[in-house]
DNA sequence: AATCTGTCTCGACGTTCTTCGAATCAGAGA
DNA sequence: TCTCTGATTCGAAGAACGTCGAGACAGATT
């Protein structure tokens, strides 16, 4: 069995198949951690991490680009490129109504990366 | 009530106190994410994921640098590299033994970065 | 003490990242 | 159609990163 699977995609992880076992449980193949450290990386930049927290827990489930900007002491191109580095990794989506742009988080990858993360208390308590 | 907070430290979070609430429920302050931004990002390369994954789920709760390097393609000091990355972002703890140097990981931070990911169902369903 | 093995540190090299200002694109409204 | 505003793309500068080989360090064995 040589490396025939069609490899793990982003489109997959956000339609909720799972990918994998928490990593404290079973090792992850080099392929899966290919598809998979992009996403945290996205997420390893204070300001990426805060653009996510507050797309995520938007009330309306979105947030116009116009709200997110003003939160930085960046410039607007600065959070563009930001913006567009958590879409490429699968973490959020955007739309074009008029004028502005809305973001939404992709709740399938969160929660991958979440049951990836999970650690079991231990066995005796 | 400005900046006073004594700012959230890894050991606080290695201690298990709470950090903060999900980031799909509530957005996280600036000094928040600065703190465990650097989780993510240790993370964030393929070959930290994976050595993190043999680290988790290492059998006896622990395992060796020698039974960490073989696995790759890639030289010892790279490794090593590496290893130092996942210590300081507290994901990981060493003891030398002897001529061998053994790494474990810390269920603590791995909680915290796996709560903050995480997603509740929809109210609905 | 000399040597051997496993691991880490150091310095260097090329690549990638973060940030910016300038320019461009997409719609809305005059 | 012209212009205005919001958002993105482009190109550039400096910092950070991943990788290596050479060398240093820590214990174990002779």
């Amino acid at each position: 069995m040589s490396k025939q699977m069609p490899a793990l995609t982003l489109a997959d992880l956000n339609a909720g198949k799972p990918c994998c076992a928490p990593i404290s449980e079973q090792r992850i193949p080099a392929e899966t951690a290919a598809v998979l450290a992009p996403a945290f990386k996205a997420l390893g930049d204070p300001v990426r991490l805060r653009l996510m927290s507050m797309i995520a827990s938007a009330p309306a489930g979105e947030i116009c680009v116009c709200d997110l900007t003003p939160a930085f002491d960046l410039s607007g191109p600065t959070i563009s490129h930001h913006l567009k580095t958590l879409r490429e990794a699968g973490l959020v989506d955007a739309e074009r109504r008029g004028t502005w742009v809305y973001y939404r988080a992709c709740p399938g990858i969160m929660r991958q990366l979440a049951s990836l993360l999970h650690v079991g208390t231990p066995a005796g308590v």
